[in-house]
DNA sequence: TCGGATTACGTGCACCGTAATGATC
DNA sequence: GATCATTACGGTGCACGTAATCCGA
């Protein structure tokens, strides 16, 4: 058996071409480096290398050597990353959500749930969260659809519905509802980070100029001082949500209102069952 | 890095189950191996193991591990395999050879030509020749066809032609040469070790009887004792040998002959060379 | 004389084994 | 008490660094 310390350096000196150079990099002094050469050469009782005076090179067996050192070197880092990140998975929830407003839902009770596990969350839409779901970067989904899968867990979790926030002297303001088509021209102000929901102003609300934000803070800024009108939702409504001078104005549009599902791989239907029950029961209650 | 000789004691702890029976087979002490693997969780900062009082155990990411250290383990040893066996197949020629007469010719030349090269030859015909030749089994190859082949470097080497030998008294031993048909019937000694002659035999005197000889001493000895026929060369012949109370009949056939041709892959031209050269002078001048 | 490899020598750490301890059956 | 794991302790081998040496440009 060959320890990896000494194929590292083996590995190094076949990059740098002297044992110096090898020594510098690998932190140790020459003398070491020259010395764990010849322990390998010894312990794989084979010549590696050509020794011509002041001169040191690796000969044919010496350059596969080199290679499969190289190779073996990579795969212990790669074998130490994957234990990590597997122990790492196991400790954690990574869910990943189409809109922000049913993930900040989620959260509060998935923290209670899972008490003791890191909990994080990531905007995600389309393919890529159920490729991600699938192949296990995300633990959990929020989609907007009900998948029909066998590999995957799918249920009802709940419901969206647009409004628009608008000031009390807004031309809107008054209506019992609106349509995309009401906000033609308008200047909107819009925060950047809201899922899938950025497709649907981009589909639907062509002739609206949003003024994006990235920033939370700034767009809350914005939206208080200003008189653009911004978006909001029944459930940000159905948590007390008031604001100075504004009025809230339902969307009418079948394109403003979503009804969201929760996901797992089937697989992990024993660990998420009772946190999946727990959020039905929820629902129902509302 | 994880050194391997960690990653060879929890494979051992994996197939063992415990840490008594493990540090039993690695030849070392029980409290070695409970430091060793306290080590690994610290290196990688991960728990691997379940403890309960008087029991240890892998957990999830445990498992994963072992399994990785086992698989990494393999690769190092075969690393080690190859690299070892690369460096003997550049300090060795290894010659296939469907015939043994064209290979025992072959040798002295080869060590005279290698001389601090292990020569080391093999009797086999075939596919299976062919197939060694190309995979790299054998260096060298004497086939009996001048196989077109790009990937190959095929030379005419010799022609070898068969004589029966047989005592003096013998019904055939005035002839001025004999058919397979001739030896119809008789009794005649065969040493086992003959390359493809073997099928010859087989499909073109399928009326003779062979007594297989598998070891050389008792052949020579059972043609020198007995009334039995057996086979010569004309390339034995050349070689001044003789033999009391025995004469030599030529066989008038055509699967008696043949001609051999030496080969060895393309790659490997400019090592052989000039040994090819120097063998087929040799050939001219006879 | 400088840069690069090897040899010589002393040192300290890390791994080891023995022995003791803990813990469960 | 037997078995299995961990802790404690003392020893040792081995890989290291420093220093010296060798050798060729």
């Amino acid at each position: 058996m060959i320890e990896i310390y000494l194929l590292e350096q083996l590995a190094a000196f076949a990059k740098c071409g002297t044992l110096s150079k090898a020594a510098e990099e690998l932190l140790i002094s020459q003398p070491a480096l020259s010395r764990s050469m010849k322990k390998l050469e010894d312990e794989l009782g084979v010549k590696l290398f050509v020794r011509e005076n002041k001169k040191i090179s690796l000969n044919e067996t010496g350059k596969l050597a080199a290679a499969l050192a190289r190779s073996q070197v990579d795969q212990n880092r790669e074998m130490i990353n994957r234990i990590v990140e597997f122990d790492r998975s196991l400790r954690s929830i990574h869910i990943g959500a189409c809109a922000p407003q049913p993930m900040a839902e989620l959260m509060p009770i998935l923290q209670d749930y899972f008490g003791d596990m890191t909990i994080s969350s990531e905007l995600v839409y389309g393919g890529k969260l159920l490729k991600g779901l699938k192949t296990g970067v995300y633990h959990l989904a929020i989609l907007r659809e009900a998948i029909e899968d066998k590999e995957l867990l799918v249920q009802r979790y709940m419901s969206e519905s647009l409004y628009i926030c608008v000031p009390e002297d807004h031309r809107l303001a008054v209506c019992d509802s609106v349509k995309f088509t009401d906000l033609k021209g308008e200047r909107f102000l819009l925060y950047q980070h809201i899922g899938f929901w950025m497709s649907v102003c981009e589909e639907y609300m062509k002739d609206t100029t949003f003024l994006i934000q990235p920033d939370r803070d700034t767009f809350a800024d914005l939206v208080a001082n200003t008189g653009y009108p911004a978006f909001a939702s029944d459930r940000i409504l159905a948590e007390d949500y008031r604001m100075e001078g504004r009025v809230f104005v339902p969307i009418d549009e079948e394109k403003a209102r979503y009804t969201f599902y929760i996901a797992c791989r089937s697989e992990d239907r024993k660990k998420y069952a009772a946190f999946f029950n727990s959020v039905r029961s929820e629902v129902i209650s509302k």
